[in-house]
DNA sequence: CCTACGATCTGCT
DNA sequence: GCAGATCGTAGGG
């Protein structure tokens, strides 16, 4: 009865990152941390291209500590610390050394949503809960210990999951947080699903 | 070694 | 609407 099918390597190699991106709005994002599950649907989502994106930390083939899992192979997780309080999941997609990445902006909550009104002090119904990059981390307990990980395996505690048709928009705008990203700035590469109320604002 | 800053969020006005 | 939080990373001396 379920149309759910793991995310395996062939999906993050397959496309270029912008329509990698798109794809994986309406996918479920699942976290098993400890004996905890969370998950839900990917409702935003932001590509980012090392080859001539200026936003992205692998621009022009800068490469350090930090953002050498962006040349790892496609299907890891690169996850860092923003404003040193945020924890920012990405992806790995494309052929290996490309380092293009697709940021997950927000997720509509959808398996153990009790555990994670808890992690964030908050009523389970409350919208605030996963609209935005920082806070679904939080919500689902992503921390950058994790990066690095493979999530195309079954016993990876970050995979993405393939569902059935569904029904929904895709709106395309400009990324958010970048304007020192210059013209690169005004791409729309960022994805969200049309009217639904956990993708963040502006 | 030292300093500046960020793919954000919250709380207070 | 806006300032403050908070710390790892990156880049320069």
């Amino acid at each position: 009865m379920s149309d759910k099918a793991l995310l395996a390597s062939n999906f993050w190699e397959s496309n270029d990152v912008l329509t990698i991106a798109e794809k994986l709005v309406g996918c479920e994002l699942v976290s098993s941390i400890g004996d905890v599950v969370t998950s839900g649907i990917i409702v935003e989502t932001e590509a980012y291209r090392g080859r001539d994106d200026k936003a992205c930390h692998a621009y022009n083939g800068r490469r350090t500590e930090r953002t050498e899992i962006l040349y790892h192979e496609p299907g890891r997780a690169y996850i860092y610390l923003c404003y040193g309080i945020h924890h920012l999941l990405n992806f790995v997609c494309g052929k290996t050394g490309t380092a293009d990445a697709v940021l997950i902006r927000a997720i509509q909550p959808l398996q153990g949503i009790e555990y994670m009104a808890k992690r964030r002090n908050m009523a389970h119904n409350n919208k605030n809960l996963t609209n935005g990059p920082g806070k679904l981390s939080d919500a689902m307990a992503i921390h950058t210990k994790y990066s690095g990980i493979s999530v195309t395996e079954e016993g990876s505690p970050i995979k993405v999951f393939k569902l059935g048709d569904q029904d929904f928009e895709i709106n395309k705008s400009k990324r958010i947080g970048i304007t020192y990203a210059e013209e690169c700035a005004d791409w729309l590469w960022r994805y969200t699903m049309k009217g639904n109320k956990y993708v963040s604002k502006a």
